[in-house]
DNA sequence: CTGTTAGCGCGTTCAG
DNA sequence: CTGAACGCGCTAACAG
């Protein structure tokens, strides 16, 4: 019921294997014959089979990109800028026939409506965004299901789960993944453990962006700062946390849970409005000194101006309050958002590149992304 | 190099068959063969070769979604929603299967076996999202990867273009696709003109809440309501704006635009934030009297927000703001903004269970979901 | 319940 | 530059 190349093949009056060079543009063809082929691949609605033709050549042009929680900006942007650059794509340059075939095709686009010559896009890459929940074993299932698909490459974005045994579970499943030519990418994650799976591990300097912002408050005088600190084993929130307590015991201050998990003014919750919210107001009535709190990332910190209000305090007069990540919404906070910037679209077009082995991997495969602060007017001197 | 089935049925001494039937579970296989089988599937790393099990099977475990935004939430959610519906087949059971002799006679009896543990996780299918970005021949070209995939269902998310060509093209290629088996969902985006092609539109009521929205400041007393409309030529934009006019002219007003472009109090942009705050500006230099904004939705509103305090007004006092979704951060917006809430976790949700089959379409194969108005402190009477 | 036999549709040699 | 074989790894009838 379904065309086949063969089908193509009869038609254009070749043989399969001629069709299947055309398609493909990576071996010469006469100028004539491909027109014919191309005229009887429209004439006859023939879309290539994916299985076959990955079965055949071992390869498939599957990318996967694995993000923690679609619904939140922060991978939306990341997963986004991936995904474009990844499938910009043109077919493989390596013989110089692929541009030819490429021009040919756009030629005989044809009658159809625009876009029809895209119908047979040769060489043209699926990139995919799996959503794992934050959940492990949908991570692992995704892994599974990736490599089951022999995926040309897979992205992972975002904080690890710091559990020692799906750490080494993840770390297996990656290890397959490349064993058996699939290229894999971090993005927003510590590199891993082990040097020589992933092609290159892009991590954003959440120390860094922690302690500057820190330091930002400490500055301006606050010595009482809460913080809402994100889920409990996520290397994101480590890093951060210790980035912030790394600039208060450089300030000389009690340096809160130097390792005890006992410390008052840190609450940990999901990467939520709401735990923003109840967690402000949880330390706001643990602690009446608190003059800033500082949140896991922008939409818990939005939860902690609603909680900050509630309590009948001003921003930034009162309390001030800082987020992470500076998410397009931040600017537009009432008072804006003081925050660190994380170049969430660089950082993703540049994982999509290293993905499709268009850009050369870091020295040691390793880079660190620079996080900014971003001083906005929800930060303030505390009142005397 | 790489394990194949014939590998893992040597080790097991079984037939390929009879593995198989094991990973598929479709088929009744003694306790103590499967058992074997799938020590051998462990001890070998083996994993199942997804493209040469679709092209013997002829069908695929891919579920596409295409979304015209991956960055905005409103896409995130509904995909989430989606993804997770779909993604949450049986739970696999790690360890169950090992002692499966007593389970042997249940399961037989039962329709399917479940799928096996992780790693050879048999059923699932792989959801997975696609990014248009808005493009027209991005949204064809996925449509073909996904043909070439022989993906087993697509979802298609949000607002269509209402190009003449590029509708013929799209029905087109999910005819094509309809024709190959996939089954072809639409969520959030209206009805196509052929009936046969989807196995179910949901619809959300734009036009309903449009008006709805509308008639809430004209109640207020508003009488020059200025609009922020979404990009030219899409559903999403025409309806949304249609029930605003309807609202008006139910109200006697001057029914802006009932036809001709020349509206001065509506501006198109896109979907962004930038785009409220500079139409908002325009809006207020055109026309002092105006004492409302209406956005395309939540993000533009923001903008608006912010157009609106730069220019020395304040919110509602002054001017009143309303947006459309009722994305999550717009109750923290300051003040509280008024918008139309739309279902979209339940729509993602029932898109993936008829993309799944596992729910009934809607009779006619369209639904309508409603579109609720939250009114919230960004509205109030306009000063007298 | 299990093994045997054929392909699924395509890429890729190798000749010509 | 083109065609003829062969086989990728798996599932789907059929036997038994």
């Amino acid at each position: 019921m379904t065309v086949t190349l063969a089908d193509v093949a009869a038609r254009a009056r070749v043989s399969p294997a001629t069709v299947s060079r055309v398609l493909n543009g990576n071996y010469p063809v006469a100028a004539a014959t491909r027109e014919r082929v191309l005229r009887a691949v429209d004439e006859l609605d023939y879309v290539l089979n994916g299985p076959a033709s990955s079965l055949a050549a071992a390869t498939s042009d599957l990318v996967g990109i694995l993000v923690n929680d679609i619904a939140d900006p922060f991978f939306g942007i990341m997963a986004g800028a991936a995904q474009t650059e990844i499938g910009i794509q043109e077919a493989p340059d390596a013989t110089g026939f692929a541009r030819a075939d490429a021009a040919g095709a756009a030629e005989a686009a044809g009658p159809h409506a625009p876009g029809a010559g895209r119908r047979r896009a040769g060489g043209q890459k699926l990139a995919v965004v799996c959503n794992t929940v934050g959940s492990p074993e949908r991570e692992l299932t995704y892994l599974t299901l990736l490599q089951r698909q022999r995926a040309a490459a897979v992205i992972l974005t975002g904080g690890a789960l710091e559990d020692a045994d799906h750490g080494a579970a993840v770390t297996a499943a990656l290890r397959r993944l490349a064993a058996a030519g699939t290229r894999v990418v971090l993005c927003g994650r510590p590199p891993l453990p082990d040097d020589d799976v992933a092609v290159a591990a892009l991590a954003f300097d959440n120390r860094g962006g922690g302690r500057r912002l820190a330091e930002h408050l400490l500055a301006l005088g606050h010595r009482t700062i809460g913080y809402v600190a994100g889920p409990l084993e996520r290397t994101t929130t480590r890093h951060r946390l210790e980035g912030h307590r790394e600039a208060l015991r450089a300030a000389g201050l009690p340096a809160a849970g130097s390792g005890g998990a006992q410390d008052p003014l840190t609450l940990h919750g999901p990467y939520t409005r709401r735990s923003g919210y109840e967690a402000t107001r949880e330390l706001l009535r643990r602690q009446p000194g608190l003059t800033a709190v500082v949140a896991a990332n922008d939409t818990v910190a939005l939860g902690a101006c609603a909680a900050v209000r509630d309590e009948g305090l001003r921003i930034p007069q009162d309390v001030s309050v800082a987020g992470f990540d500076d998410l397009p919404f931040s600017v537009d906070a009432t008072p804006a958002l003081t925050t660190v910037r994380l170049p969430l679209q660089e950082a993703g077009a540049r994982a999509g590149r290293l993905a499709m082995g268009t850009e050369a991997p870091p020295p040691g495969g390793i880079a660190t992304i620079g996080a900014e602060l971003m001083a906005r007017a929800s930060t303030a001197p505390p009142r005397a």
